[in-house]
RNA sequence: GGACGGGUGGGUGAGUGGUUAAAGCCAACAGACUGUAAAUCUGUCCAUCCUUGCGAUGUACGAAGGUUCGAAUCCUUCCCCGUCCA
């Protein structure tokens, strides 16, 4: 059981500021989790995300840890947190966006997802009971119910077909979590995601389904997987508001930075993106005055800091000409302060959100924001 | 002085008579990236011109000349570079 605490609501947006109680700590809500796939945010220590940028909690993958170094090793070794020396909350992706991912190594079957591996091989099939049994040896504090993340486009036919196997595998999770829980101490969820593709109708459909397993939070899913912004947006829009209120609500897989306040208005309270990291490792580096592609040539004796108001490490120390030097140079260290700066960025953004919520300026702030045309991009 | 080997576009390096403005790699310059098979992937990369096209013209494989319908590729001379022998 995880305890959501609605803190301030705006009036006149559906944004939300809470508390999520998790036993790994609390979450200030709205929140943004870093993305550490294979039990590590690439090129970050665990020290800097949590001393210096501060994150609450991050996302790990049960596809990839399964398959190395396998969730049981994890168990024996302590659990996730220990393994990766991370205190703090973990939440793990079921798999299910490797159904979309990785659609030429994967089966779907009623009975789960048979999956070879992309690193051998081997065949391993993936179940609605198997993912909770594994994020759970992970020690996962927010579990995910193995889903379909669907393609982009797809019919209303398919979508359809897909989404009730989601809710049947969501059912069948949900109901294998509810008996291990009996005998596990520690507090854990387990979240059902819904989807629908981009069909409002079959989004709500789906959501009322969901509901029916009263999960401590709901995640949207199926989301940035090539549809248009706005339609990613009008899904959240038409489902959001009918998930319980006072559980947290999670946007999976999103978005660039000027997204973020935009979900945070339709009543989002988590969200999760590959962005700010797998952008920083190619040079894309997002500012409060907009995108700095660093590699290019204008910045080779640009002796200015990224983001003069930026208050982290790689901005209070180095110029844009010595980052730009070691990504042309290949240099490690570029890939470790880009993404300390973007996740910085990120989770700056997520405070300044919430701030203004539980200071009743949201509205003034969402404006603000939306009034700046996206530079560079 | 002699004997070999070699000089190709910013670098490296294929190419040994015919879709070769010349492979590949690197550098350089751009673009992409949304629950991570990503420290990845894609494009451009001689010049000028335009009706931006598997376009036109010019120039280009050390230099000059020659053979040939056609040469980076064959011949001659010269200039450089490397290795070895005196």
């Amino acid at each position: 059981m995880l305890r959501f605490e609605l803190q301030a609501q705006c009036p006149v947006t559906g944004a939300r500021a809470g508390l999520l109680h998790t036993g790994h700590g609390i979450i200030e809500t709205p929140v943004f989790m870093p993305v550490g796939t294979q039990g590590t945010v690439k090129g970050v220590t665990p020290k800097d995300l949590a001393d210096s940028l501060d994150a609450k909690i991050i996302l790990a993958n049960t596809y990839h840890l399964f398959l190395r170094p396998g969730h049981e090793s994890i168990r024996r070794l302590g659990g996730l947190h220990k393994f990766m020396s991370w205190p703090r909350a973990i939440l793990t992706d079921s798999g299910g966006f490797q159904v979309f991912s990785l659609n030429s190594l994967r089966k779907i079957t009623e009975q789960g997802v048979l999956f070879h591996s992309h690193l051998n091989g081997d065949a391993h099939m993936f179940t609605p009971e198997s993912t909770v049994d594994v994020q759970l040896a992970f020690g996962s504090d927010i579990a995910m119910v193995l889903d379909e993340c669907l393609a982009y486009p797809a019919t209303p036919l398919e979508a359809k077909i897909s989404m009730d196997r989601t809710i049947r595998w969501a059912r069948k999770g949900y109901a294998h979590f509810k008996k291990r829980m009996e005998a596990i101490k520690t507090p854990h969820a387990l979240f059902p995601i819904v989807q629908g593709s981009m069909y409002a109708g079959l989004r709500k459909d789906c959501a009322m389904q969901l509901l029916e397993l009263e999960a401590d939070g709901y995640a949207i899913g199926g989301l940035s997987v090539g549809e248009p912004r706005e339609l990613s947006q009008d899904m959240v829009e038409a489902t959001a508001p009918l998930l319980p209120h006072g559980r947290p609500r999670y946007v999976m897989g999103v978005g660039m930075p000027e997204e973020l306040p935009e979900y945070v208005a339709r009543g989002v309270d988590m969200m999760d993106c590959v962005l700010p990291s797998r952008n920083a490792r190619n040079g894309c580096l997002f500012t409060s005055a907009g995108r700095v592609i660093i590699k290019h040539a204008q910045y080779k004796e640009d002796a200015n800091p990224l983001d003069a108001k930026c208050g982290c490490y790689t901005c209070r120390n180095f110029s844009r000409a010595y980052l730009r030097h070691l990504y042309q140079a290949g240099e490690i260290l570029f890939a470790t302060l880009a993404t300390i700066h973007n996740l910085k960025r990120y989770l700056d953004i997520m405070r300044e959100m919430r701030e203004s919520i539980l200071l009743g300026t949201f509205p003034e702030y969402l404006n603000a924001v939306r009034s700046v045309p996206v530079l560079n991009s």
